[in-house]
DNA sequence: CTCCTTTTGTTGTAAAAACAACAGAATCGT
DNA sequence: ACGATTCTGTTGTTTTTACAACAAAAGGAG
């Protein structure tokens, strides 16, 4: 457990914790760690959840498929990434998606009682982690609305555009590498992936951007 | 205000804590108000949000117009909801949606520091509140990935189908009616107003729902 | 009630996406 | 290094959607 204090360190939910503060907190808040081969299932669709569970390593997609066999990929979750937190509540059934992970990976399940509980003995940091608790399940919201912007577009180039630009945005760079292979960007998206490759073709063809694998450059338009 | 303590008593955020509570609380929290009228901006984009806000009356639509001018309807938000509190937080930058007023609204700000910030003089069901406020932001988000699963389907009709039964288990019946009109049922699947016009004439033709206004009835496959 | 505005439904056409099938490239395990 | 498997790109066909233009219905204001 030791191993992971670093990486908790930068998560979002800890952030301003000291390592000791965190070390001493595993206990209270009597964290659990579990890890998953490549493929595994974290949480299957239809399982009840009762805790906070972040990823200490790895990478895991949060997908869903239809009884058409339509896969959609609604989220990835990255290293240091809460998930699953908004199917702890009482009155949420059940997880909607299955959580499944796209590499070996390693997470850790926390009491999520004792994290919205405030009792008197409380550690010091506690106010400090309801606060991060907030701001990190908002900043997954922002996530949501932001693909909802994606997917809102009417074409598969503005689909397409919209994605990486806001990737290129986050990377505050031209050039960057996304998260998803062809398969996994279309099913982001929810496009037909050939589609989508000839897409991306046409596009490299008339300049607007450059790739290769998962590495894109886009281009600015040299007008002026 | 006092005339929206039992509106609050409702609402998620205020869930479990007396009326008599919330008038002690509604002090604490520096609560203030404001009304709208029809067609108004409740927020606009670019806007730096710093209250967690509720709408104690009326309707409002969380929507987004891109360059092109198509509109995108990402949510609605109705009596005793709470909206915009995933752009409080000091990392997120300004809020990228507007919010209208789709009926004349009255809308309460509280101020989230107060909230957040477990001091010892804290009120009695300060705790609860900080839960109530966690469940929220979570159906929030569960919400936003149901929208997200109507979207993620390929067809027209099947973004519809996927809507319009979750609708049907949401108010659990076959019968209900929704909070749209056409264009706005549209804007929220993203897709075009006279080819989803034509597609519910279809579907109705075809027996599989019938409907008037905003008023749908769905009906069962009689296959058995 | 009547006019005016908004909403809803209809149809045809042009554009785009889904789908299917395949070839080439990259990756993995042994 | 090898074959096997997965991933990526290409193309042609079919289906669906967007778009545009208009008619019908509903709702509001005076």
């Amino acid at each position: 457990m030791q191993k992971y204090i670093k990486t908790l360190k930068g998560t979002r939910l800890f952030s301003g914790v000291g390592e000791d503060e965190i070390l001493s907190m595993l206990g209270c808040l009597q964290a659990r760690k579990q890890t998953f081969r490549k493929g595994d299932l974290v949480f299957r669709r239809g399982e009840h959840i009762r805790n906070l569970t972040i990823l200490a390593e790895g990478k895991l997609l949060i997908q869903k498929d239809d009884f058409w066999g339509n896969r959609s990929i609604v989220n990835v979750i990255h290293e240091g990434e809460m998930f699953g937190e908004a199917y702890i509540t009482p009155e949420s059934g059940a997880i909607l998606n299955d959580v499944t992970a796209e590499e070996d990976s390693t997470v850790l399940f926390f009491d999520i009682q004792r994290i919205l509980t405030v009792c008197p003995s409380a550690c010091k940091f506690h106010s400090l982690l309801i606060q991060n608790l907030f701001y990190a399940i908002s900043e997954k919201n922002r996530n949501l609305v932001q693909k909802i912007g994606h997917m809102s577009k009417r074409s598969t180039r503005a689909k397409l555009l919209s994605y990486l630009s806001e990737q290129a945005g986050r990377h505050n760079a031209g050039t960057f590498t996304i998260p998803f292979n062809r398969q996994q960007l279309a099913d982001f998206l929810s496009v037909d992936r050939s589609a989508m490759c000839s897409e991306l073709s046409k596009m490299q063809e008339e300049g607007l951007l450059t790739y290769h694998k998962n590495k894109f450059t886009l281009h600015a338009s040299e007008d002026l």
